[in-house]
DNA sequence: GATTTTTCTTAACCAAAGTCAATGAAATCC
DNA sequence: GGATTTCATTGACTTTGGTTAAGAAAAATC
């Protein structure tokens, strides 16, 4: 389990056994209930998380409903970077949408890691810029595709989502009502 | 003219007179026409502009129709960071909606100030993050928003666009088509 | 394993956006 | 300045999603 992140780092960049230790003594793991928060709107955020296992879920709070943006599973990185870098206040909420384990990281470790060995701010900024390509393409979706598209992209890319999250936030993340979803779901079935 | 670059960057970090003597220096001021295509999709971004004057707009084409997501004004940098920074094809264009005066920097350009002020390294990250921030608050705009309230906010934010850009880019850049925008309008004007 | 509770589906009706076509207004071009 | 092209509006009709309410199905709880 633990290594799941030092394989992780290691396909974006050769890790030398020093380095890997060092990584694997500073990483800070942690299990997380479903429906624990990580990250509440109005905070500033003060930590990142890579999934080891399970899923955290963004969404925004727009006149007491939630807007699901976004599902992080295995292997991906759970990171408010404009919250983090820009030291704003955080626009939306990051919660476990099931049991999950985490690894969790914040400023200091980093640092501390970054003196030992230097090669590692590249690995985090090209872990930056890949967590932002991929907000970048989910968001570009929103403009260029119509919930009924949204939602067979998620199928054909994640399909894993389907199996343990509800339908409702799958509603939310592609843009629509639970209600319309069965419909474009009934849709779909009916072309096929 | 030339100094709206160095107001910007001295806003972000107090520049010694050498370093904006440098700047100034490196400085690639162009014209360009209405209409110049800047970055289409499936290049690879290679230059980062800022606008000195006009208007650059960056869309997506999706079954021969133009999707626009954002207008590009003064003081803004127009910079397809994904592209850039993952040395991937763009996914979108980058194009000169009205005649437009930007200010051109590239790779090179970059190291070399780069070398002789390592400060500035950090301006550029934070210019990074900026836009970053730009681009995901007008995102989040999208799931959270209707097309109507994203005509009223941009409308406040930004009553500059409404002189100089076709309406049709402006429906495009809410989300509906120019006749649903027509509609929009007559409600609004309706309600007050 | 029966009972809550949660999640999903369906239906009827409404509101908003898309489509197609026609017309008006504005800008651009000889 | 008249003609042409581009852009904006309007109307009739369709499609899609939102709303409300009811009921079915699945999951969690005791």
């Amino acid at each position: 389990m633990e290594n799941k992140l030092l394989n992780y780092f290691s396909r974006i960049m050769p890790l030398t056994p020093e380095e890997a230790a060092a990584i694997a003594e500073t990483m800070n793991i942690k299990q997380y209930k479903k429906g624990t928060v990580l990250l509440k709107e109005g905070e500033i955020s003060m930590e990142a998380y890579f999934v080891l296992e399970g899923c955290v879920r963004q969404y925004y709070l727009v006149d007491g409903e939630e807007k699901t943006n976004n599902f992080f599973t295995e292997e991906q990185w759970v990171v408010s970077i404009t919250s983090m870098t820009q030291q704003v206040p955080s626009g939306h909420f990051m919660e476990c949408c099931l049991d999950s384990t985490l690894v969790v990281g914040n400023r200091e470790k980093e640092e501390y890691l970054y003196k030992q060995f230097p090669k590692l701010e590249s690995v985090s900024r090209k872990v930056m810029e890949k967590v932002f390509a991929e907000q970048q393409e989910i968001m570009a979706s929103y403009s260029t595709d119509t919930p009924e598209q949204r939602y067979l992209k998620l199928m054909k890319a994640r399909p894993d989502l389907f199996q343990k999250i509800p339908q409702y936030h799958i509603a939310s993340y592609i843009g629509v009502k639970p209600e319309s979803l069965s419909r474009i779901r009934k849709r779909i079935a009916r072309k096929t």
